[in-house]
DNA sequence: TGGCTGAATTTTGAATACACTTCCCTCAAG
DNA sequence: CTTGAGGGAAGTGTATTCAAAATTCAGCCA
């Protein structure tokens, strides 16, 4: 097929098509994070150019972009495969991630409206619910919210870039991990803490809070590990 | 040219040779750091391939890792600029580096050993003592010493990469800035402060006040800029 | 049987070719 | 004089081709 004679209507995208690259780079993100590409799962370009129905040049550009994203890495005249995050990477990530939750926390306080604020709190009621009645997955979205409701409230697109970018690659680890009923009840202490701190406005105080609970969750996600396993 | 038929040592990198696109990429963000190639100028592919003796496929290569860390930004079908970055911007990534820098400085008194913070006190004299003289060259080298050895001591490669990029991107703005006597006596006021609270490990009060110490800079540099001025 | 060697195959890295899109210049109509 | 249609020229996006490296595997030898 040659694709480079479609146009726009044919190639099924519509005016709002973007580059081939993209696209393909999409894909591979989705391909990852649903996890039908494992870690160190090598890239075979033949076989992910005939799945894609394009030529090596765009997913060969694609690959360049999820590898300086983290997501895979290089291996010279070898080709690529999906990155596998160390328990010590995965340390440091969430130690970065907490660095800029701090960050977003302090900054949101400059801003916020009461009716953000306001619902943050109805998120958590219903996470609370969530976790009460066993959905874990409502438990996880809910919580995922909130956090990203104060990343929104830092009105810091160059933050909430990069905050998504980490959060994106430790995913399937962080949701993965379950929580003991003490470290539940701290977290949802933490998170009411945290409403209070936004609600009065005390930026410092929330920039202290939130590094403290996602390190919380750190421990939590390092206890879920193996010693020495690779994710 | 066919540069495919180069071996290892024609090429002139002998057996370190990287990837084709890594030097390129290289090549073009040092194009970029010394001010050759400014903000919002084209990137036409023809001329670098031409002026590096490559094809466009490593220089396509290289503008999309490029545009992925920042440094340039692509133009659907009109190919890639220079990113400039908006006075908002510029002011959205002091943030974050203040808050990479304060995760730093949290992290680095965990581990940091005396001789470190021997060597930044050294290189806090130095940079005091370049002041005094009006060597500004030297004075900004010995203050980026100072804040890479902090992030170094952090012992987070995830953290120091991300300080790096960032830095990397606003680096034109951030060394180009002018103090007055009094800012510039907060800010060694600052630095000693932060020396004694390394020698303290007290990472937390270190977060905070590095935070601040970064935020100090942001005025200078945003003062230094015209109202809608971009880099 | 088991491991080594080297030629065929596969796969990657880079160059080239082709197909659009955009840009630019000219020139004529208003 | 302005302006806008149109026709290259230049430039970008994608595909294909070529070359080198890695991998595979049959055949050989101990």
């Amino acid at each position: 097929m040659r694709r480079g004679t479609m146009n726009k209507i044919e190639s099924g995208i519509g005016i709002n098509r973007r580059y081939l690259h993209d696209e393909v780079a999409d894909r591979i993100r989705e391909l990852i994070r649903s996890g039908e590409m494992e870690p160190k799962a090598r890239i075979n370009e033949g076989e992910l150019t005939e799945r894609f129905g394009i030529s090596r040049t765009p997913l060969r550009e694609a690959i360049k972009i999820l590898a300086t994203e983290g997501l895979l890495e290089l291996l010279p005249n070898r080709g690529a495969r999906v990155a596998s995050i160390s328990e010590i990477e995965l340390e440091e990530m969430m130690e970065v991630i907490a660095g800029l939750e701090a960050t977003a926390g302090d900054l949101a306080c400059r801003t916020i409206g009461d009716a953000e604020i306001d619902a943050i709190t109805t998120d958590h009621a219903a996470m609370v619910a969530a976790w009460k009645a066993g959905d874990e997955a409502g438990y996880f979205g809910r919580n995922r919210r909130i956090h990203e409701a104060i990343m929104a409230a830092s009105r810091n697109t160059v933050l909430a870039n990069l905050y998504a970018s980490l959060s994106g690659r430790i995913q399937r680890s962080r949701y993965s991990a379950h929580q003991t009923p003490d470290q539940w009840a701290r977290a949802v202490a933490e998170h009411e803490r945290m409403i209070e701190l936004l609600r009065a406005r005390d930026g410092g105080s929330l920039a202290i809070l939130m590094r403290e609970h996602i390190r919380g969750k750190k421990s939590v996600i390092a206890a879920h590990y193996g010693p020495a396993e690779a994710v």
